[in-house]
DNA sequence: CTCTAGTTGGACTATTTAGTCCCATCTCAT
DNA sequence: ATGAGATGGGACTAAATAGTCCAACTAGAG
């Protein structure tokens, strides 16, 4: 069986994809921990175990194999917080989920950060396409967030005249805010802080 | 006139003193723009007009010079942030406060972000001298804004009770969160709207 | 089965980058 | 004035890194 390969149209083997996808699950690793910059082609090779014809068989280089990564890490932080926000529609589920992410980023002691937005820092300003691709990333879990609290607009727990996505771009932006706080402090205490003002505000405009 | 070297004790003519911050503030400007990892000693040569014996003659290499560079904009952050915020006292000071960095960002269409924050996330996890500088700055930065919270407890405009300090931590990361989120769409939007929502909900605490 | 095209290994080159070294020039304390 | 030590220019080396190339192997469509 074949697939066709996003970026050149080549037909793809089963083998070939597995080839791929080990690439960029390598450079996504390598490039969470040691920052995009610090990250280079030799890394990629040793951790994934793969030769350098295959790496520059799948990508042209390396701009290509950062927006690789992007999809990829986007794919699964999008995918986790849908499932974990996909449902939800009280405060305490909110809150529930803020204690996901704190405890998470607790095991790192808030080291790395959050995922998406560390590559986004890094990235925004030296590829254009890459900033696309996560300003559109951000929109897609900003949206989550407007969806749980479109909900609890439906259920009378927010007033109807609450400004949905401004209140989901400061959810957004506390948490992110947060993330880096605790990332430079190695403690987590500053983005649990942070968002908790963010859903402190949230639950201020509900209880009318 | 001859004054001590910080890192090395010798001797420092005020030629070599100009020369040394030369350096820095090249090598700052080109980190701000192109970030950390993608600027070489070489590029920071060039920018400053120096040679590289005298860059090797004041830094031990490039992680030093980083440091000198963190010293060095968090100075001029901190200092532009206790003109802006040492006498505020009402939360009217605080949108002007907001009005001022939400303007200065504009002007780059959010692009490249807050000067301490994006060295913060890409040099946080890669030099722990760095990262400790980088934490205490944000700390003193939080400071000043605790401390215009302070006046607004003294004022009555906030109550006794008020949570100054996390309060502080809240708004600190609705400045960052917003910033990033700014720099990734090129907008200042979401940076705007992120700290209009923390005020807002400072400003919730006061109508009492 | 077999031919075509995808896949793979790894040596090879070119370039970039960090870091060293030496000698010339300048500054300042004595 | 003068000598010791700071400042300066820039060529040089070593290492890292990106990127190229080609021969060998494998998979899948017909």
């Amino acid at each position: 069986m074949t697939t066709a390969d996003s970026h050149t149209g080549r037909r793809l083997t089963a083998r070939g994809a597995k080839t791929r996808a080990r690439i960029v699950a390598a450079a996504a690793d390598l490039m969470y921990v040691k920052g995009v910059g610090d990250t280079t082609l030799d890394d990629v090779l040793a951790a994934s175990g793969v030769s350098k014809s295959q790496l520059y068989h799948h990508f042209d280089g390396k701009e290509p194999l950062v927006r690789a990564v992007i999809d990829h890490v986007g794919e699964r932080v999008i995918q986790r917080e849908r499932d974990a926000l996909g449902h939800v529609s009280t405060i305490p589920g909110l809150r529930r989920w803020r204690d996901a992410l704190v405890q998470s980023n607790a095991l790192r002691h808030g080291a790395y950060g959050c995922a998406l937005g560390t590559l986004a820092s890094e990235v925004s300003d030296q590829d254009e396409l890459a900033r696309q691709a996560l300003s559109q990333l951000f929109s897609e879990w900003q949206e989550l967030l407007a969806g749980v609290l479109r909900r609890l607009q439906d259920k009378g727990t927010l007033p109807a005249e609450a400004p949905i996505d401004q209140l989901a771009t400061g959810l957004m932006a506390a948490l992110q805010g947060g993330y880096m706080l605790a990332q430079t402090a190695r403690d987590v205490t500053p983005m649990a802080t942070s968002i908790d003002m963010a859903l402190a505000y949230i639950e201020s405009l509900s209880a009318g």
